[in-house]
DNA sequence: TTACCGTGTGGAACGCGTTTCATAGCAAGT
DNA sequence: ACTTGCTATGAAACGCGTTCCACACGGTAA
């Protein structure tokens, strides 16, 4: 495979002639520029990306951390990720965790080896505060409220999505209410999120917390579980997907359902009507890239939806 | 940052020797190799990825091009190939095409240029030709039957699957059956193997096919066309979330639906507890990796499931 | 005419890990 | 004593595009 001492050997210039009529930097007449194009379209010559990466510096790859892509928090934000990175030039690096620390870290240490420039975490096992030592490494953004970190983040305003969520369902009536959580709030902002809104409205803790539930079968298993409780009246589930699983475990034990919330805007809860809070993770996303790709350390929330009807 | 030449001076030995330690390639000392164990430590040095990647020649590097990530066909196959990738050390960078051709040739270059070792095509807009062309580069994949084609694929056997499918409908008594199909049959293998499974099962092209259809919205849309045609007995979708959407319109148009199958085994079907056709997407991605990392030019068909009770 | 500037171009160093090859020390085999 | 055969280690080249710096040439302003 020719390189760029063989267009430059073979137009009659140096390399850095070829260079710079490459990128057209300035400085190279026009017959110089017509023979070296010559040259290189009769060899299909095309520079090669990892000498370029490494006498820049840089690769141009954003690595995406995410648990797995079975949700569609996860599916949508890697689309609002990869629309503004190609239009950027970059290109995105899937990296799954499964929520394993240990995997994080490895992603960490590659920023580090400079395998790509910057590193987004669409969620995380291992503690913010590694997040924030491994900026000297390279830009590394989260979706999450940070809090006081000094870290790039782009996320939902969950708070204040939940609060107006609890607080139509206080207006409606609703009093035995359970909720469903992704992962335990010692693991998950979004859980304590969840909670602490919860706890604003209704000044308790609430009747019955799920946690581990991220899919419609999770949603199913766990509605063995809320059939038992007595007066429930409400259950705000943290995915329409989930909310759809609960309904049919309840039908399948010849129960009905009480009335579900959603959250993420899908299909399922589309389908059956169901309230949600729609996230906007598509423009988190995008956010999120572009923190990645300017360096910028700042915070931007994204104002979450509530939508009754549907 | 520390480079290799700065370890190697600090612990009193060779680059050569700090890149040996660091590779476990043997011919170390013990004593030697503790020192130059302890100045990395010392210094945070991690070697450079992409200096690496240069005197290698290599990226471990996947590109997997998928036209979008809205489907189950791409989050499943994505899924598998990111599985079998980090289990293998490679990297999936994600490349999306929306099915455009200039950017799926974008991303041959990108192969050329070393940016990645391998590219898997999910699904394409450019003739196969292009890809089998591109094969001198690096390892190419398609997602589809490649035909004749010398070309290393892994695909679902849908026209088996369709057959069976179509049969079953045959004996269940349809027969005047729409069919909905994501995209054209002159560009999509897919469209083409369900429009000639059903010719040989039904002697005939069928009563209505509804093209660009993919999403639960559009199923929605297309229901009202449907809704028109007299004694429609059988829906054949290409998906549960589409068969959904249509079931939907139906209601909303005050009408009933007719039977319907979808296909990739969703949520949403399972909900209504629709026939549906398994392709295994996810082993589809893994055995797709497989064969990109390895470079293997083989074929590997998998077989689809007809799933009737759910 | 001298001084200065912009254009065009090349040599060489740079970024950094890997790998080949040569060398040296040392022990086992004959 | 002498060849073999390791082990241990380093110098230098390699992969390849970029970029700094120096130099030459033609033109222009002073």
């Amino acid at each position: 495979m020719a390189n760029i001492r063989d267009i430059a050997r073979q137009a009659g210039y140096s390399p850095a002639t070829v260079s710079r009529t490459l990128n057209h930097s300035g400085y190279v007449s026009a017959t110089a520029a017509a023979k070296i194009q010559a040259v290189i379209a009769q060899l299909d010559y095309v520079p090669n990306d990892i000498a370029r990466d490494l006498s820049q510096g840089r690769t141009a790859n954003v690595g995406v951390v995410v648990p797995h892509l079975n949700a569609p928090f996860f599916t949508e934000i890697v689309n609002g990720i990869s629309g503004a990175a190609f239009a950027a030039d970059y290109n995105v690096v899937l990296l799954q965790s499964k929520y394993d620390a240990a995997l994080e870290r490895t992603y960490l240490s590659q920023l580090h080896r400079k395998a790509f420039d910057a590193l987004i975490f669409t969620s995380r096992a291992i503690p913010l505060t590694d997040l924030v030592a491994a900026q000297q490494y390279g830009a590394v953004v989260c979706c999450e409220d940070p809090g006081t970190q000094p870290l790039a983040a782009a996320y939902s305003q969950r708070e204040a999505a939940y609060l107006q969520a609890f607080r139509w369902l206080k207006g409606q009536g609703y009093q035995h209410i359970a909720l469903t959580l992704s992962r335990d709030a010692s693991l998950s902002a979004t859980s304590r999120a969840t909670l602490a809104a919860f706890k604003r409205v209704f000044g308790c803790v609430p009747t019955i917390v799920e946690t581990n539930v991220t899919t419609y079968q999770d949603g199913y298993r766990v509605a063995a579980d809320l059939a038992k409780t007595p007066d429930l009246d409400y259950i705000f589930s943290n995915g329409d997907d989930i909310a759809t699983g609960i309904r049919q475990g309840y039908l399948d034990q010849h129960r009905t359902a009480p009335a579900l919330m959603g959250q993420e805007n899908q299909v399922s809860g589309q389908l059956l009507g169901l309230p949600t809070i729609d996230h906007h993770f598509r423009q988190i996303g995008a956010a999120a890239f572009d923190l990645a790709a300017t360096g910028r350390v700042a915070s931007v929330p994204v104002t979450a939806d509530l939508l009754l009807c549907r």
